[in-house]
RNA sequence: GCUGGUGUGGCUCAGUCGGUAGAGCAGUUCACUCGUAAUGAACAGGUCAAGAGUUCGAUUCUCUUCACCAGCUCCA
């Protein structure tokens, strides 16, 4: 038998275990946790009984992370075992940072009870259980798990296709469904921690009885675990949420509502950066700018389709069959569009058609969903609708990701997002509108304009609008989440049911095709995720204050209000700080705030016709009031 | 919506085993005019998230509601 080792063929007399192959071929190290073989991951005791390709994993890859921390959500679940004997078992797997388990507590627990848990996972490690592995046929895993009352696993294992190997895995007491790999022994799980209790459903669905999610964590060293600790809080203190209320860009109130967050003057100041120069630049493009009604008759929801699709998602005034007139409060921008559209007859010859809009939209989020400024039930999206002909779609498409580019390149965010083509769930029709040949016929079209891009994206099922599929531009967040920031999508369905249509040269009716996208997303989600990349030291473009200027003592008072009318006179977003006093203070508060430029005035400098230009790295210059505009402007220029 | 947690002046927090609350910073005034993390003094600021209940008496105990946080589900 020949197995190749990291590109060194060993032969071998009888069949070895990984660990063993790896131990002739000197691979064995300590950080080691696993093997890949043959394209699968396998455990060190993992039998090799035929030729093949091996490599050795460690921590340092996903896979070795994976296997580590699978093994530390079994000793998670043994601990809680212990301590719990009544507990039911779900499913503990490993995730991107971490690992969990889900339980069904009979009472339920709290974080307080963490301490004990860990402390009797480190009897576990400590104890260095070998885990072993053993395959069994389904009706022997069905007894066992049924005579132990794991009603959860054995759910599980009447689920499994017939085919599938199903294996036990053992340590000490305790013994678990699982598909395994894992660590050879207990002890190997070298530093770990619990991070949070959460409720989560069985299998995903909302239908389900909530049980009560572990999170933790695991690492190969505890100094790993340490640093894994302090990136996370440093995470946490760029979280939009919290500083976007700390530096006044937004608040929120209990008297006006959840997701209603409340934009304050630098907040709004904002805004209007990003929306002016947005609107100036789609103009450029072609897009004729349209204002259309926060709200409308729910019969035109009931053309479009919401209604029954998007109903309890929007906020409804009255009631049908009781209320002469029922109104909804608009969730999307596409129906009214498309009214405007309608009114006259259109030729090929006007198309495409590109409309765009700076529209609020309201949408009755669950009151669970609401964050900060990433999920609200008011915002402002750069929405827009380009009708055109088939033939046009493609030039359209990626004009559409163009101007994203763009807006994303002046953001300085274009290494910070991924694509994502998100299609139907062909098995949940219900959830759309079309057929599947539209459907079919509209994903290829877009698969083959992304290809010939050259785009990468990742394919998701499921995550298409109801009208059709989508190309969203996702971030991640602090919190290690995707949210969708830009999206463009292509749309066969609704020009049919608002019977739109142009007029083509031999002179026939014709549907045109409609692609809905937004340019620079949400302006409120946009905007969160600027503060958390820049940790709200905000481009000196888009910064509500450029600049603050302060006076170091009372007799440059005049000074500072004249270089403050000066500066705003020439554009400058700029601050006035005339207090004289805690002049060490105000500096460090400036700081707070993320202040690209700090002007200091003090006799000196009055002196000398010079103000002293401090930046948001602590330099400092002095230059003449003309000489920093001329600077500034020139950044700001270079930005866009 | 579900699970768990939290809610005391603008901010950060203390406190009351039930007898209606304090500190630091911020604010205001006066004095100081100082070269980059804090000048001094005085003043002002809270129906302890809201409502109901128990009680002679509730910020404290119970219940309900609201908001905020983490997660699940959902989503731009």
């Amino acid at each position: 038998m020949v197995i190749k080792i990291n590109g060194k063929e060993l032969n071998f007399d009888a069949p070895v275990k990984v660990y063993e192959a790896a131990e002739a071929a000197g691979l064995s190290g300590s950080g080691a946790v696993a093997g890949v073989f043959n394209g699968a991951t396998v455990e060190f005791n993992h039998v090799l009984d035929k030729d093949g390709e091996l490599s050795i994993l460690d921590f340092s890859s996903d896979e070795g992370k994976a296997v580590l921390r699978h093994t530390a959500a079994h000793i998670l679940a043994q601990a809680v075992k212990r301590i719990y004997p009544t507990v039911k078992l779900a499913i503990g797997p490993a995730v991107a940072n971490g690992f969990y388990y889900d339980f069904d507590f009979k009472t339920p627990i709290t974080q307080e009870n963490f301490d004990a848990i860990e402390a009797e996972m480190r009897k576990i490690i400590k104890a260095n259980y070998p885990i072993v592995k053993k395959t069994v046929s389904r009706a022997e895993a069905l007894e066992l798990m049924r005579a132990s009352g794991e009603e959860y696993k054995v759910e599980l294992i009447a689920d499994l296709p017939e085919d599938a190997e199903i294996s036990l895995y053992t340590q000490g007491e305790f013994t678990d469904l699982c598909a395994g790999p894992h660590l050879t022994s207990t002890g190997k799980v070298k530093a770990f921690k619990l991070t949070s209790l959460t409720g989560a459903y069985w299998r995903g669905s909302e239908k389900n009885k909530m049980l009560s999610r572990i999170y933790g964590t695991a690492f190969d060293s505890k100094p790993a675990l340490d640093e894994y600790l302090e990136k996370l809080e440093e995470a946490k203190r760029r979280d939009h949420n919290r500083i976007g209320r700390d530096l006044e860009i937004f608040m929120t109130d209990e008297n006006i509502g959840q997701g209603l967050p409340l934009l304050m003057p630098k907040g709004a100041k904002i805004m209007q950066i990003l929306q002016r120069f947005v609107e100036d630049e789609e103009e450029n493009r072609g897009y004729l700018l349209t204002k259309t009604p926060i709200m409308s008759k729910n019969n035109l929801f009931k053309i479009s389709g919401h209604w029954d699709h998007y109903k309890d998602k929007m906020f409804v005034m009255g009631e049908e069959g009781k209320d002469d007139e029922v109104m909804a409060l608009r969730p999307m921008t596409c129906p009214f569009q498309f009214t405007i559209y309608k009114n006259g007859l259109k030729s090929y010859r006007d198309l495409p058609v590109r409309y765009c809009e700076t529209a609020t939209l309201y949408r009755k989020e669950a009151s669970g969903e609401m964050h900060g400024l990433t999920r609200v039930r008011q915002f402002t999206l750069s929405d827009g609708h380009i009708v055109c002909t088939e033939k046009q779609i493609e030039g359209e498409f990626k004009a559409a990701l163009d101007i994203i580019k763009y807006f994303m390149k002046c953001l300085g965010i274009e290494n910070d997002i991924s694509y994502r083509f998100s299609k139907r769930d062909p098995k949940n029709a219900s959830k759309y509108v079309g057929s599947d040949e539209v459907w079919e016929a509209t994903e290829s079209k877009m698969k083959s304009i992304l290809d010939g891009i050259g785009l990468v994206y990742e394919e998701a099922e499921g995550e298409a609008a109801f009208y059709g599929p989508k190309l969203d531009i996702q971030a991640v967040n602090v919190h290690g989440k995707e949210d969708t920031l830009f999206t463009i999508q292509i749309d066969f369905s609704l020009a049919e049911r608002f019977d739109m249509s142009y007029i083509d040269e031999s002179g026939e009716k014709v549907r045109p095709t409609i692609i809905h996208r937004s340019s620079i997303g949400c302006y409120e989600r946009t905007l969160a995720m600027l503060i958390e990349k820049y940790n709200g030291a905000l481009p000196l473009w888009i910064s509500p204050v450029q600049v603050r200027v302060m006076s170091l003592t009372g007799r440059t008072e005049k000074q500072v209000k004249k270089a403050v009318e000066t500066l705003r006179k020439h554009g400058v977003r700029t601050e006035a700080d005339v207090r004289s006093e805690k002049i060490g203070y105000k500096i460090r508060e400036a700081q707070l705030e993320k202040i690209p430029y700090m002007l200091v005035i003090g006799d000196k400098d009055i002196e000398a016709k010079v103000v002293s230009v401090r930046d948001r790295a602590g330099n400092q210059v002095s230059m003449s009031l003309a000489a920093f505009v001329k600077q500034i402007k020139k950044e700001i220029k270079d930005m866009k």
